[in-house]
RNA sequence: GCGCUCGUAGCUCAGCGGAUAGAGCAACGGACUUCUAAUCCGUCGGUCGCAGGUUCGAAUCCUGCCGGGCGCGCCA
């Protein structure tokens, strides 16, 4: 059985749109044509910085006599600025106070910017509140915010979660099923045809084991199996074939016959395996993540193919015989004393290793389900055999080079001691009882839940990162709560308000930074995408949700004269609005009341 | 030994080629007959591990070193 996710699952799916009236934010209707015609130039409609971008490169390439990129940055100097000109002063022999000049000169930004330079020969931009006001009127009329969708959707699966079937979710699995169903949510949202994989390790050895313990309890074990009881179960079980010579013996000739299709055994291997599914699907259920039961696609899966696989690779001369076993040696890999590693596709003993039902997979994702891209949720220990992997298909022609394999790898989960987090007496710690935890620590399931889910996905995935329910659970800094309070918060406004949002106009600077705040929803949603850095969003939602809260103690709304008040609900509105989506692309519940 | 990865404020983390390095916590000082104070405002706090290099410009890219974590054949 695999420790596929050695740190490392779906459930009820959050709604990414708002139903019609009721608990969510008004405004959201369609997108529709008048106000977009102003941002055409753009290739969607709320980005400014690619407005920006768009109107300073004819400016750039006139002057420098070629392509340049803008470079078009916030700056705490200014809305934005660019440093191009720095870039071309070598090039061209002259100042760069006087390059940013002349493109400041040939630049169209009538009606968009205030145009300066600044320091050693910088591009200050300094937006004008009527383009503000028009780019957040057209984000509110638009019930994607004005993200438009991929031009050219790619089928991307994703593979995540990849628990054990007959063992409990341990701490090990949460940051593949958390992250990774935040990159499915998002992708998704953006257009792409993503297709989730849950690589259920529901084959090998263990399997042996736990058929023929289930036989020995008596043929098909008797009644009812919680997963609490196939928990012990296992463990029994495991006893056994760590003490008794005999059983192990027996449990290895079950895995042979299991393999080759007795009846018996299948019989009772495809129970161990459904109970295994009902209990996975209830604790995505409880995690809100959104695999469900068409998402599993167990080793188990691939097993008549493997013989393919080995004898494809042969085929290509690919193979090599290692002490009894056959390996794939790809370029570039070496292990201890610069010696060749191998990725093992046949075992000494006959049996297919792990390598070949993740070529078996990858082939299945290529071949059959046409993947343009390949994702693998998987912690950061197996980059290497993920690398080899798709190495190995490369050269085998399985991979072609049009289509990308990407190990998203992840760091571990540590305690307070900056150790792998382990429970008090140093045992694996059990992912109900965490959830149990979080959810008897928070006013609200969905608060508990949210900060644990929050808390993986605010840091860079890549580095390990520090488990502390203090923290995750804080009302203030970068955590769930603080979204969900942000977000209560506007909807409580509404529940007061007694009127609707109105067109927005930006004058104060409260209003003036949080519409910059709401402005950079799309490129923190591409960023997260494109980086598959889910962290990218959620800094971006928590400035957000600080930009409201600044907005919020400074600007009175409701007892503000009527066309101010309409404007502030309208920010308001897309706050929530903006809020509600990024929390349901990482799939962090956003709550009505708190 | 080789490889991967990470070293940023006392702690936990952002920033990853641009102008004085940002948050939260902690410490200290303010703002509650509140539009949910689960909030906000301010002060204090950093040779961005060390040393070179590339660049007009380096926390950010490259090299070396130091320190931590992980990996390096029949588990996944």
């Amino acid at each position: 059985m695999l420790q596929r996710a050695t740190s490392a699952s779906r459930g009820p799916p959050l709604k990414l749109c708002f139903p019609p009236g009721g608990s969510t934010p008004a405004g959201a209707e369609a997108a529709t044509g008048p106000t977009r015609s102003v941002f055409s130039s753009m290739g969607s409609t709320m980005n400014l910085e690619s407005l920006l971008h768009d109107r300073l490169e004819p400016a750039l390439e006139a002057v420098a006599g070629h392509p340049v990129d803008p470079a078009v940055r916030a700056s705490p100097h200014a809305d934005f600025q660019s440093g191009a000109a720095l870039a071309l002063a070598r090039e061209l022999g002259r100042p760069p106070r006087e390059i940013a000049a002349d493109v400041a000169a040939k630049a169209d930004l009538t009606g968009i910017a205030e145009v300066a330079v600044s320091g050693p020969g910088f591009l200050n931009l300094t937006v004008t509140d009527d383009l503000i006001g028009r780019a957040l009127r057209a984000a509110a009329a638009d019930a994607r915010l004005g993200v438009a969708p991929a031009a050219e959707p790619e089928r991307i699966v994703v593979d995540y979660s990849s628990p054990n079937a007959a063992k409990e979710m341990h701490v090990g699995h949460l940051r593949s099923t958390i992250i990774g169903d935040a990159l499915a949510r998002t992708l998704e949202w953006l257009g792409h045809d993503v297709i989730r994989v849950n690589h259920l390790g529901d084959w090998g050895t263990p399997f042996g084991m736990l058929v023929e313990h289930l036989i020995d309890l008596g043929g098909d074990g008797g009644g009812d199996h919680s997963i609490g009881d196939l928990t012990t179960f296992y463990q029994a079980a495991r006893a056994k074939f760590d003490t008794d010579d005999g059983f192990r013996t027996r449990a290895r000739l079950r895995v042979v016959a299991l393999q080759s299709g007795d009846p018996l055994s299948q019989q009772l291997w495809r129970k161990l395996v459904a109970q295994s599914q009902r209990y996975l699907l209830d604790s995505y259920a409880r995690l809100g993540v959104t695999l469900g039961p068409d998402d599993f696609a167990g080793e188990s899966r691939y097993q008549d193919d493997l013989a393919g696989i080995v004898t494809g690779l042969g085929e290509k001369g690919l193979l090599a015989e290692s002490d009894g076993a056959l390996c794939v040696f790809p370029a570039g890999f070496t292990g201890r004393d610069g010696a060749p590693l191998p990725l093992i596709v046949r075992k000494a003993d006959g049996g297919f290793g792990y390598a070949a039902t993740d070529l078996a997979a990858l082939r299945h994702r290529v071949g059959k389900l046409g993947a343009d891209r390949l994702f693998y949720v998987v912690g950061a220990p197996q980059r290497i055999h993920f690398q080899m992997v798709f190495a190995v298909a490369r050269e085998a022609g399985w991979l072609p080079d049009e289509v990308t394999a990407e190990h998203i790898g992840f760091g571990s989960i540590l305690g307070a001691d900056g150790k792998m987090l382990k429970t008090r007496a140093g045992g694996t710690i059990r992912l109900a009882g965490l959830l149990d935890e979080a959810v008897a620590r928070a006013s609200a399931p969905a608060i508990g839940i949210g900060a644990i889910k929050y808390a993986d996905l605010s840091g860079d995935r890549r580095g390990d990162y520090v488990f502390d329910w203090d923290r995750m659970l804080a009302s203030t800094g970068n955590t769930g709560p603080y979204l969900q309070y942000a977000y209560a918060r506007i909807r409580s406004l509404f529940r007061r308000a007694g009127s609707g949002p109105g067109p927005v106009t930006v004058t104060e600077p409260a209003e003036r930074a949080l519409a910059f705040a709401l402005l950079g929803f799309e490129p923190a949603v591409r960023a997260a995408a494109g980086l598959a850095q889910p962290h990218r969003l959620a800094g971006y939602l928590h400035d957000l949700a600080v930009a409201f809260s600044a907005f919020y103690e400074r600007c009175p709304v409701l007892r503000a004269g009527s066309e101010v008040r309409a404007s502030r609900l309208g920010l308001a509105d897309l706050t929530a609005r903006t809020l509600h989506t990024g929390m349901s692309l990482l799939g962090i519940e956003a709550l009505d009341e708190i």
